[in-house]
DNA sequence: CGATTTTGACCGGCGC
DNA sequence: GCGCCGGTCAAAATCG
């Protein structure tokens, strides 16, 4: 947590007053203040930063920006300060020569004349107020385009943010449903750990879509309805008590997670930048009646669990100090974890000023060939190619994870007795990530969400998860989290409508075995193939996991052929072999030439470029 | 000389 | 209240 008196003291280096090219906040509630931000060109035409489209609409001063298009406010500044009296153009070429400074200097050129009658001073004037005026004009247009600019891509994002939102809110419904399993081994630990805002956002959306509409109120009449919505043979205690926490948090979250979060890591511009800022339907705090359920009672602070942001780590042997994302960071700590001798190194995202991303890199105690990058918060930028396949990598990890990942034997089975053949997010729509490649830790202060690209399938298949880490499925809090954690929107195929519910296991398909020919599946293929194809560097990890399991025994392997990839076809790679080949703890770029009976039988060939890590 | 890294100090959260 | 620990800051050092 960032220290606030320091924060105050970074902002005003980190955020000039001129901020056309920012897409970050400044503020410690996520959003700029607008009002404070003026243009020095113009004080009545704001600057024209990404304002959450709420506030736009809550600043009729600066709609009025408009008006002076008028001739009343053309000379007049301030279009809302009607008690200073206006300043008549036509009056004052009247009784007087023009006084008006134009800038123009457009009286140098008629100073000289001296034999021009009044009328002929009267229409010079006139003529200098039209060019002034003109060009005003255009100034004015000018802006007045920026600004449409920019509301047409506040849009797009709140369109892209909805999607998101109503996916979020699907796989919260998904994840009710595994949930009581995974309280039995978890108890109610996990949904502490839960990212806050996607649950509010799905909450909120479960109040509009009736196909998963619960009560979240707090009454026993309430419980049933919330159980009513879980099939029959779940537990629908548990359910009923993991709902009261989900409600409490649903209250809280409405009322301050999104300051919280944002205050870490949300910026507008940034993928996640959803919530309150740019849906002003979702988080008007002051009319948002309509949004939350009836029935909700204020829930006192001291029940408001902390808010936590959830964070993706992604496990890879690598050599190198650090492994390459894509983005540029830079280094601000190191420290002596606990129980590791390896230091931990903090870094911050510098592609963008005031980016709130930062991450860690450590090196595993157990094995220190094994690089754990951490990842928390979301870009403010665009990101570079290369991150955003990182990005897009890490999310699709994330909906495998979602799609099954569990550790325990009735989680596979509920996994594959009810989501599974809902035909999203299937094992099968990506061999190469097994459920338990991704793990959720509950004992991290944090949501962590683990991607381990360290390990064979079978390890992964029947891998234990130690002690002081339980695994069990992302839920959708830090998936929606993850989503925008690393700064990339969810894709569009990965979208499915509100109304979405799982069909009914079709008779005779094999568990995991569903092939769905869905949009869905093929994007999720091409997202995860568009990340692995387009960055050489994080393609080193991820293709060791690729190789691995491609080259093993797929227990759901229903996707006939494996992956099609743009232009390079994993199958028939050569380069992860030398990722493979990282277990001999050899320096990456020596494992170009590492022989093929390092590999696997049947590991897939990755390009060369895929055989080492880049450094930083 | 600017950018980046290093490193000790500081702060807040948390457990005892 | 105290100490531990994780995380961050910022001055100094280093790098390119």
């Amino acid at each position: 947590m960032e220290k606030q008196g320091r924060r105050h003291h970074i902002i005003p280096k980190l955020f000039p007053h001129s901020v056309s090219d920012c897409s970050f906040n400044a503020s410690d509630d996520g959003l700029v203040d607008a009002t404070n931000n003026t243009s020095s060109s113009n004080p009545s035409i704001p600057i024209p930063i990404p304002i959450p489209i709420k506030q736009l609409f809550r600043q009729p001063k600066e709609i009025k920006v408009m008006d002076f298009f008028s001739d009343n406010n053309i000379m007049n500044d301030d279009a809302d300060d009607d008690e200073e009296p206006r300043r008549q153009p036509q009056q004052d070429c009247n009784n007087n020569p023009p006084a008006v400074n134009t800038g123009l200097n457009l009286l140098t050129l008629n100073s000289g004349i001296s034999s021009t009658s009044a009328s002929d001073i009267h229409q010079n004037s006139n003529n200098k107020l039209m060019t002034s005026l003109q060009v005003e004009l255009e100034r004015l247009h000018e802006e007045n385009g920026e600004l449409k600019t920019m509301l047409d891509q506040m849009t797009k994002s709140y369109s892209q943010l909805q999607a998101q939102l109503l996916m979020a809110m699907q796989k919260q419904a998904q994840n009710r449903l595994r949930e009581p399993i995974k309280c039995e081994a978890n108890g109610m630990l996990a949904r502490q750990f839960m990212d806050p805002r996607p649950s509010t956002a799905a909450a909120m959306d479960h109040v509009r879509d009736p196909s998963v509409a619960y009560s979240s109120g707090k009454t026993p009449a309430d419980h049933e309805a919330f159980s009513s919505f879980a099939p029959s043979n779940l537990n629908i205690e548990v359910m009923s008590m993991e709902r009261d926490q989900y409600q409490r948090r649903l209250q809280t979250n409405i009322n301050c997670a999104e300051e919280a979060l944002d205050r870490s890591s949300q910026c507008p511009g940034s993928p996640n930048y959803t919530s309150k800022s740019s849906d002003p339907n979702l988080f008007d705090d002051d009319n948002d009646e309509p949004k939350r359920s009836t029935d909700q009672e204020q829930v006192p602070v001291a029940d408001q669990i902390p808010f936590r942001k959830a964070r993706v780590s992604v496990r890879a042997r690598s050599e190198a100090p650090m492994i390459s994302d894509g983005c540029q960071w830079r280094k601000y700590g190191q420290k002596m974890a606990k129980g590791n001798p390896c230091p931990r190194a903090y870094y911050r995202c510098t592609m963008a000023i005031g980016c709130p991303v930062r991450k860690q890199v450590q090196r595993l105690a157990e094995d220190k060939t094994i690089l754990v990058t951490t990842y928390e918060g979301n870009h403010s930028h665009p990101l570079p190619p290369a991150a955003t396949a990182m990005a897009k990598t890490t999310s699709a990890a994330a909906a495998m994870l979602l799609s099954g990942s569990t550790t325990s034997k009735e989680a596979h089975q509920y996994h594959h007795h009810h989501l599974a053949n809902s035909g999203f997010f299937s094992n099968s729509q990506l061999p190469f990530f097994t459920s338990s490649m991704a793990t959720l830790s509950a004992s991290a202060p944090f949501p962590t969400i683990t991607l381990d690209l360290t390990q064979s399938p079978m390890q992964q298949f029947h891998r234990i998860p130690p002690p002081s880490s339980s695994t069990f499925p992302l839920p959708l809090h830090g998936y929606h989290q993850l989503m925008g954690g690393l700064g990339h929107p969810i894709q569009a195929p990965m979208y499915f409508p509100p109304n979405y519910k799982a069909p009914p296991p079709p008779a005779g398909v094999p568990l995991g075995g569903q092939r769905s020919t869905s949009t869905h599946d093929s994007g999720m293929i091409e997202t995860v193939g568009a990340a692995i194809a387009s960055d050489p560097n994080f393609t080193a990890a991820l293709a060791a996991a690729i190789s691995t399991i491609m080259g093993a025994p797929r227990p759901h392997q229903g996707h006939q052929g494996g992956i099609n990839i743009n232009d390079g076809d994993i199958a028939n790679n050569n380069a992860a072999r030398g990722v493979v080949a990282s277990t001999n703890h050899s320096p990456p770029s020596a494992n170009i030439g590492v022989p093929p009976g390092s590999l696997q039988p049947g590991s897939p060939q990755l390009p060369q470029s895929c055989t080492t890590f880049s450094t930083n």
